[in-house]
DNA sequence: CACCCTCGATAAGCAACGCTGATACGGTGC
DNA sequence: GCACCGTATCAGCGTTGCTTATCGAGGGTG
């Protein structure tokens, strides 16, 4: 099981074509085909149909397993190599859309910090990975209750600030008077599924405990405004912390007052920050 | 980072010794050298001191991600193998201590079953590398929270029960005819320190919010019974499930009733159970 | 219906890798 | 000072893993 042997795998069964992962991997194409022969092997199961190249069943588990592998490796590496490298000059932070509230953009110093907005669950992997020195993630949790994070790699986690959660509703929508909103009355609304930058629905459903919460429009990207827009015009509703969803025009921003949810959002790091990092996360956590 | 020389660091960091570690593994001293070497030269930092064998902070943090790595990879190793394998017969068990209740054992067939009992933190590895085809797991949680796992490895899991719990207390305890404790009032108590066998004291940290509960004896292994003579010889505290706290000669039970926290069961399999498997699952799930 | 073109499997050749065995080097204990 | 223990290094050799070349099976086209 050489990871190599995996990166071929994984990215024959993402083009479904032995040539064209050969050419993205720099590879001949007779390698590739050795290379698939050779898990085949060591697995002693077939794991892609042939004419056309699909996952086996087997080939399917094997997927689901090597994508955390695969960012596992690559997160011990840079992990590793973080800590030989020369001390790193500029500080990175990778957030995710909704984490961006006033409190951290009040946090940042005046220069030398590179800014990226993820999708949600990329955020932990790029700290892990080294593309990023913090992340700030986001997400629904009961009060004072971590976060449920992917485990990609050895992280430290505090939490930095907890907000109520609101549904943006369109102004004309027959509930956007209301002053508070339940959960359970929004099952069978419209919502709209914007894993990237809003809330995922499923985080919705564990909260509520059951199905439902069908998406009527999928989003992908992690453009608020984008977000706030669809919304705006009546595609669905989205869950937003009380910071993002008031203040947008078309829009109501009405709390959500059962169950007992808020918006939290925490700071991960790997290590022990060093230098601007440092004193970045002193500031985000220095209790406003 | 090829997984062989992965695995040959960790075994020379726990032995501390390359000659050791060289006939562990069947190699030759000079071979692991030259893995170590490879190693050290792949990731641009020395891992080991020499003389004596030592990691290094970057070799420190390489041994925190090296565990879980080689564990993922067994797993998707075993996953794979699974499905092209034979169904087996006979089924395999894997369960924490406290969580083998008598609800459990009820749902056992008559005949074919192989019983492991492991410490909390090895069942969820167990199944994840075919090591056993069903896990029970438990641990402390608020109501209907679901525990938080280690993933291993992609799981399902299942709440299968909760229960109060105890405080496990020698009879001649002063508190020991309360009927009922507050955690804050045993912060400063002398508990048992019992990671294998009873709830971890981290647990019980976590659910506090702070330090405290110092150990005062720790116990390594899987005994149950072993744990509560302890307790009854006034060694100190242990939280158990109602079910095994209550009738053990010499101690008293007191339930637990701030925070509000149950002993939670959980089951955990790989994929979807087949066979003898999937009745004793279904047998486990059903409301009683 | 014959043709070609694409895509994956297979064979041969060659370079690099990774192991072993032998030996050098640097500590430690007597 | 010497023997001993443990790691580093070197030469040699078998194996691995890549490339180039070729074959065979489908699918589309004139």
């Amino acid at each position: 099981m050489d990871p190599h042997l995996l990166r071929t795998y994984v990215t024959v069964a993402r083009l479904a074509s032995f040539s064209e992962a050969a050419r993205e991997l720099g590879y001949t194409q007779s390698a590739v085909s050795q290379h698939i022969a050779a898990l085949e092997q060591d697995l002693g199961a077939p794991l892609l149909t042939r004419r056309p190249v699909a996952p086996t069943a087997a080939g399917e588990r094997l997927l689901e397993h090597a994508g955390p592998l695969l960012l596992r490796l690559d997160a011990a590496r840079a992990d590793v190599a973080r800590m030989a490298a020369a001390p790193e000059h500029g500080l990175t932070l990778a957030v995710a859309p909704t984490a961006l509230g006033p409190r951290v953009v009040a946090a940042l110093p005046a220069a030398g910090v590179t800014l990226k907005v993820l999708a949600r669950e990329e955020v932990p992997a790029a700290v892990a990975t080294g593309g990023a020195d913090l992340g700030l993630v986001d997400g629904l949790a009961a009060p004072s209750d971590p976060l449920r994070l992917p485990d990609v790699a050895p992280l430290t986690t505090h939490g930095a600030g907890e907000e109520p959660v609101c549904v943006l509703l369109p102004a004309s929508h027959p509930l956007a008077r209301r002053t508070g909103l339940r959960l359970g009355d929004l099952v069978d609304a419209r919502w709209l599924d914007a894993p990237g930058a809003g809330l995922p629905l499923a985080h919705l459903r564990a909260a509520h405990g059951g199905a439902g919460f069908r998406p009527a429009l999928r989003y992908e990207g992690t453009d608020l405004c984008a977000l706030t827009a669809l919304a705006a015009a009546g595609h669905g509703l989205v869950l937003l912390p009380r910071a993002a969803a008031v203040g947008v025009p078309g829009t109501a921003a009405v709390p959500l007052v059962a169950p007992r949810l808020v918006h939290r959002t925490e700071l991960v790091h790997t290590g022990s920050p060093r230098g601007a990092a440092a004193a970045v996360v002193d500031k985000l956590l220095e209790r406003p």
